[in-house]
DNA sequence: ACGATACTTGACTAAATAGGTCGGGATTCT
DNA sequence: AGAATCCCGACCTATTTAGTCAAGTATCGT
C-alpha cells in the first residue's frame, strides 16, 4: 500500500472534520488552509469523498463539510480502499480487489503466501483505527504532559 | 507498498535462482519461460539485479546468473527496497528513503503515527523472509502429504 | 429580490511512472 | 570462426498523479 498525495490530503481533511465532529461544518478553505492543502484540489477530493458517502456537504453561505457517519464508524481501511484501491501489495492478496496473476497455480505460489502475511499485517493496522482514534491520537500527541489518571491531583 | 509488475517479476526469477543455487548458471530465457516472464523485460530487471549486487551473470555460451550472496542472506525487504523504492506507505515513516512531508510537526501527526505502525508491520513480515525461506515455502507448498516428523514411519 | 459566499461539475494539462520493445555490441565456449 | 549468451542505452505507449480552471447551482443575510 502506497499512500499518494491525495490520500494523505483526503485523510488529513477527514482528521480535521472529525475534530470539528457535532459542531456544525467546516468549510473547504478552513481546512485547506489549516493543513496546507490547495484549494482546488482539495474540493475534488472532498467531492470525491461525498460520493462515496464519508463526508456531508452545505452548500450556500455558511456551507461546507461534516462526516456523515460518527468518526468511530470511518476506519483508516475504508477510507483508504475507496481512494487507493488495494490494500494489499498485489492484486492475487486482496480481499477486495482481487486480481488473478499470471502464476500457474495460486495455491503453491511461495510470494503470494509471503504477500498475504503482508496484506495481513496492513489490514490488521488499518482496520482498527478509526477517525476517532486518529483524532484521539492528535489529543494525546498536542500534549505531552498529560497524565490519564490525574483525577486526584 | 505497492508491487509492480517489474517487483514482481524480479522476485519470481530470484526465486528461480534460489532454487538453483549452488548448480551452476541459469539462463535468462529459461527463467522467462519458465515464469512466463517477457524475455527483453527480464534481461532489463535482471541487469539491475546485478548492478544491485544481488545476482552474478555469466557470458557466453554456458552463461546465465546464479545468486551472489546466499540465499539465507537475501531478505526480500531489501530486494523490494531496491527494486520499488520505500516499504514505508508515506515517505515521512520510511528508514532508509525518508523525506520530509507537508504537516507542521512531524512529531505530532496522527497520521504519521499510524502509517509508522504500518511500515513496521510491513517491514516485520518482509525482513523475516529470506529467498531461503521463499524456497522452502515453495517446496512445502509442492508436497501437500509432508510430514514433518515422518522419521519413522 | 439580490448579491456574496460556497459547494459542484467537468474538462484540461504537464510531468512522472509503468511496462515493455529494439538494435546492436561484448564475451565466451566449442 | 561462429554460435550462444549476456550487456547497454535508446525508445515507445498508456496510465496515473497532481493539480488548475471556468462556469454553474444552491443558500443566506439584508
Amino acid at each position: 500500500m502506497k499512500l499518494s498525495q491525495r490520500g494523505e490530503y483526503a485523510l488529513r481533511a477527514l482528521l480535521v472534520l472529525g475534530m470539528n465532529h457535532g459542531s456544525g461544518v467546516v468549510r473547504i478553505r478552513d481546512i485547506a488552509q489549516q493543513q496546507n492543502i490547495p484549494r482546488r484540489f482539495l474540493e475534488q477530493i472532498l467531492n470525491d469523498l461525498k460520493s462515496a458517502g464519508f463526508v456531508l456537504s452545505k452548500r450556500g453561505v455558511a456551507g461546507g463539510y461534516r462526516l456523515q457517519r460518527g468518526p468511530n464508524e470511518i476506519s483508516l481501511a475504508d477510507i483508504i480502499r475507496h481512494l487507493e484501491g488495494p490494500l494489499a501489495p498485489v492484486g492475487c492478496v486482496s480481499v477486495n480487489y482481487y486480481q488473478r496473476c499470471s502464476c500457474p497455480d495460486e495455491g503453491k505460489c511461495a510470494i503470494r503466501s509471503v504477500m498475504q502475511e503482508v496484506r495481513d499485517a496492513i489490514v490488521g493496522v488499518l482496520e482498527g483505527v478509526s477517525v476517532a482514534h486518529l483524532c484521539d491520537r492528535v489529543r494525546d500527541l498536542q500534549c505531552p504532559g498529560e497524565k490519564v489518571d490525574a483525577t486526584f491531583p
